[in-house]
Parts: C-alpha cells; structure tokens; sequence
RNA sequence: GGGUAGGUUGAGCAGGUGGUGAGCUCCGCUGACUGUAGAUCAGCCGUCUUCGACUGUGGGGGUUCGAUUCCCUCCCUGCCCA
C-alpha cells in the first residue's frame, strides 16, 4: 500500500468515474478542483477561507517555495502544511511549468534547466533530482515530476524532443524520490500530436508512478484540439486504475470536457486571477464587476451562490470596492470564485452519481453562452 | 486699487517666443487572463461618415499670406502689496 490509495468507480457517463482519493492529510472526493496557492498561500484566502469554500486539496509551487522563502526553511519551520497552516492534502508542482512559463530567462538542456531568478536575476538549476528534493523538504502529499511543456504553436521535432526528454526526467525522478509518505505523479506530454501523445502515455503508464498527470493543455490550443487529445489519451490509458490529472485547466465548460473524458483532478490559476481583475463566475455567466452597470446595483452577486460574499454583499459594493483599489474586493472576489468552481464540482459529481451529467452540463453552457452573447 | 504668475481635451500636467499642439499620468469605458514574474496586461478615452477628416491653446478684436506665439481689451484664478 503506497503513500495514497485511489478508489474509482465508472458512472453511466461517457468515461467519467467517481472516486476517493486518500491522502496522509485527508481523503478528497473526485473529480476534484485544487486552488492554486503558489507561494504557499492561495492569493488573498486564508485556509479557514478556503475550508469555508469547500477546499478539499491546495496546490503549490517547488520553483517558487525554493527561491523564496528557501525550502530548506520551510522544511525547518515543519514543512508546508505547517508554515501555511493548511492541514490538507497539498500537491506541489515541480517547476515545470515555470521552464515554459519563464523560458526566456531559462536554457534547457538534457540534464536539467540552468535559469535566471525571476526574484534577483541569481543563477539557478532545475533537475529532476533537486526538484524531488525540494518537493520533499515542502512535506507535500503528492509531488509532480519534473517535465518539459511546450506551447501549441512549436515544430513537432520541438515538442517530441521535450516529450523523450520528459520521460528520461520521469524515470529519474522515480529513482531520486525516498520519501515514503509522499505520493508521485507522472506527466504524459506530446502537446497535440495523438501519435506522439499515445507514445507518451504508453512510457509514463509503464512506470510506478502513483498517480498519471496530463500536462501541456490549456497553453494556446484551440478547446476541440485539447478535447481531442483527452479523447486520445483516455483510449491509450485503458483501464488504467491510477488516479488522473489534467493539469492547468480550467474554465467551467473545460471541468464538463475533462470529467466526461475520465479526468478525476484539475487545478487552475483562472478562477483566482480572473477575481482579482473583476470577473465573477455565477449562475448568470461571467461577470466583470468592474462594469458601470454595476455600480447601483443593490443585488447579491450570485443568489444561488452560499458564499460569504453573496450572503454579506451587493454588487454595487462589490464594484465600489474595485474601482477603490481596496484590497477587500480581490479577497470576496477571489472567495466567491473558489466557493463557485468547488461547488460546481460538486454538482458534477453529484450529476454523475444520478445520470443528469447531460443536463447539467446544457445548464451551465447556456448560462456562459447567454453571458458571452450578451 | 497696484504688482506678479497663470488660464491647454473630466482632473493634473507637458509642449509650443509667426509655418501641421489630440502627448503624458490619473479618472472613465471595454476586453483579455487556463500546472500564477499577473491586485496584471491591452485597446479606447474632443467630434465625425473613424485605414481618414474636422475642431480645439479663457472671450473679443487687431497685425499678418499664416497667430497658441506679436499687439489691444475684457473675463477668471493663485500669490504679494495696499
């Protein structure tokens, strides 16, 4: 018995499964959302905030955590769960995403990444192996290997190279992670070629890894190119019992394309950012508060909505608080998001559970339509 | 009453001493955001028939081929002196 424990069962909906995924620090319920909290903490929500939202599992980041504060010093303050005082599950990212993210500052090569600090400009390395020995000084419950994404737009020699590369990374991580209470999740790469896709998923499912991750969507491919490498990947995978995650998604309507394609975890910066610059996810659609057509507003944000934001506050406030620059509007704004995306994988689940996936998923595409149309 | 510095697109400014002033920052109006270098970024922000054109430098008058610029006069604002 390893470090977490999945159980899964399908539902009469396309590929979509039900499961329980059990951690050292708690069992989640999938499909699951996980808020991103980068640098150990999940902008403007504290963890009695994201409990209030329904926060079953966070994110967060071994690039960042190392440079700032330093992950041996997080590890001497009694490792990430303490430091944040967040006593879930908590899956960290390996820093991947920030040699796709931050390659202008960065040089690839087959052993690892050599990088200038986005914090000081100091010269940095990113291998396998330092990644599975800062993603174990956090004390995280799963730690993510160590890969190489590509966006849509790049030659298919590029992204077979940074695919090969990834899974020569993906078997090294195997080899450097000790820690036994620590779950490790594999990335399947291939950008959106299905032949390279299939043969990425073919050399990660081969491996022991705890858990299989899809990474490299969601950065600039069209959503049927991304639905269609979903449709690719579920086909290789098979019956393969491990726990999936599709990292980096999503919107509202990507939860329905992901859940119905087998997908069990996503994780997001949308809904926090998107909060922060005004736009609010509801049972209306997307709302950007910003808008002068709130500002006399007296109604709640989302009537359907349990979330403190909804319960305390009107739209009119809601858009004062923004035009003021005042720091409240980033926190009720960033809570009502969270509150949002967690519910609605409730609902998901739930629509799964008794056959109206269906419907549920016209409902919310018709409320976004009828908001993007408006 | 005398002196002095000013009056530029919602606000605050830049510029311009005879030859095309629509430039900046706020404010305002929209949009974007997908494993967070993002409480960020982009567009618009005088009018119109908007790839362009027109109007606009406190009001009026004068000089001039041509005035934001030079002259006269009036109005308004700040400061100083009475």
């Amino acid at each position: 018995m390893g470090p977490i424990s999945f159980s899964v069962s399908p539902t009469t909906t396309g590929r979509a499964r039900l499961g329980t995924l059990t951690t050292p620090h708690g069992a989640i319920q999938t499909p699951q959302f996980m808020p991103v909290g980068t640098q150990a903490t999940v902008k403007s929500l504290t963890p009695t905030d994201l409990r209030d939202a329904g926060t079953q599992i966070i994110l967060g980041n071994a690039y960042h955590l190392s440079l700032r504060p330093g992950a041996k010093r997080v590890a001497r303050l009694g490792g990430l769960h303490r430091f944040m005082a967040w006593d879930g599950p908590i899956l960290t990212d390996s820093g991947g995403f920030q040699v796709f993210s931050l390659a202008h500052l960065g040089r690839v090569d087959d052993d690892g990444v050599t990088f200038a600090s986005h914090l000081d400009g100091s010269q940095q390395r990113l291998t396998p192996e330092r990644s599975m020995e800062i993603q174990e000084l956090l004390g995280s419950d799963i730690v993510m290997a160590f890969d190489q994404l590509l966006d849509a737009t790049r030659p298919h020699s590029e992204v077979e190279e940074a695919m090969t590369r990834t899974h020569r990374w993906a078997e090294r991580c195997l080899a450097a992670h000790t820690r036994g209470d620590q779950a490790l999740f594999g990335i399947i790469q291939g950008g959106v070629d299905a032949s390279l896709r299939q043969r990425s998923v073919a050399e990660v499912a081969r491996l022991p890894f705890d858990g299989l991750a899809i990474g490299g969507l969601s950065v600039g491919e069209t959503k049927r190119e991304m639905a269609a490498t979903l449709d690719v990947v579920a086909e290789t995978l098979g019956d393969d019992p491990r726990v999936r995650y599709l990292m980096g998604v999503g919107s509202p309507l990507d939860f329905f394309t992901g859940v119905e394609r087998g997908i069990d975890l996503f994780d997001c910066v949308l809904p926090t950012r998107v909060a922060r610059n005004g736009q609010l996810w509801t049972s209306e659609g997307r709302l950007n508060l910003r808008n002068a057509r709130f500002v006399d507003d007296p109604s709640p944000l989302d009537v359907e909505c349990r979330c403190e934001t909804c319960r305390d506050y009107s739209r009119a406030y809601l858009a004062h608080l923004f035009r003021a620059g005042e720091l409240l509007a980033y926190r009720l704004a960033s809570l009502h998001n969270v509150t949002y995306t967690l519910d609605l994988m409730r609902r998901i689940r739930s629509a799964l559970a008794d056959g109206s996936f269906a419907s549920l998923r016209e409902s919310v595409a018709g409320q976004y339509e009828r908001a993007d149309t408006r």
